[in-house]
DNA sequence: CATTTATGTCAGCCATGTTGACTTTTTTCG
DNA sequence: CGAAAAAAGTCAACATGGCTGACATAAATG
């Protein structure tokens, strides 16, 4: 196993330093990555549901919010409905430079699908949900469905050739 | 994509807190688990060559190793050829922490293995292979099959039943 | 109205990266 | 031989992104 080991750690050292190289244009870092992914997957999602996911504190992720927040990538509505709540949302200027990693990280992630074989995909996605900690597989996988199905309703609201 | 670049995330952070915890009970970090992790898979390194591996600064790494070395977990020794160099080895204490977090990450490893189907670790190791920079690729294979072969080697003179 | 919840903020600390400058020891090469 | 290069180590200062603890405010809830 310690081939293995090893290349998860090669691997993800590549993967994570696409975006790296992107923000650090912007003065940016791993942590604003993080956040304009998951707000970008789950928009009008609360600041306590990114704290859940991300699993750090309030101070450090609010440091890096508020830098997003006054550079206008993120934007931060009151909710309607509970006016405690801070609803986050990628800005045009957000989605754009969202756009950017999305896509070299698929790119990567495309590539390494199809140099490993056909009808890898469902295999490497096992794994991957096989590789966390049981009790954290449900949560994440559903987590997963219900960004996915976002994605679905408001590519149908906008019609199939809007995205 | 988007769910494997997201499954990567989970899975990598599960992956790696493992030893983590481990090591926080030593006063350790995630980088004191990577200089562990590669002498103990290539006894006798120089410290060049763990720069090489890494990526990080010579101070970066100075401050890890010394802590180490101080605290006995590494040995660093002359080079018998040339004496400038600092040969890294693995002394008991260190070996015996090695063998921990080797043992709990190949757990998870081959747990996630068996889960996800029969003879997925050669398509899951060639999908690692292929996440990574192409320039890097045949570097990296070299360096984790020298390490596989002195591993044999080594079980070679102390016979088959010695680990 | 008291309590809880969601959020934000100040202050300070720690781990682990970075740059730049410099030293010592040893090897290599013209 | 002597100059240059290589291997290693060190000092100082700084950046990023974690952390704890202590509070403050607004809004919802019972």
């Amino acid at each position: 196993m310690l081939d293995l080991i090893e290349l998860l750690f090669f691997a993800y050292r590549n993967f994570v330093s696409d975006p790296d190289e992107i923000l650090h244009g912007f003065g940016f870092g791993r942590a604003h990555h993080r956040v304009l992914h998951f707000v970008n997957r789950h928009p009008g999602m609360r600041v306590t549901d990114l704290l859940d996911i991300l699993r750090i504190t309030k101070q450090s992720l609010g440091r890096v919010l508020r830098e997003l927040v006054d550079q206008g990538f993120i934007d931060s509505r009151a909710g309607a409905s509970d006016r405690r709540q801070r609803l986050l949302y990628l800005t045009p200027k957000g989605e754009e430079l969202t756009r950017e990693f999305v896509a070299i990280q698929s790119r990567r992630i495309q590539r390494a699908l199809e140099e490993s074989g056909t009808d890898s995909r469902d295999l490497v996605r096992r794994f991957l949900v096989a590789m966390i900690d049981p009790e954290d597989r449900s949560p994440t996988e559903k987590l997963i469905a219900r960004a996915d199905q976002a994605v679905e309703a408001r590519s149908l609201v906008r019609g199939p050739t809007a995205g």
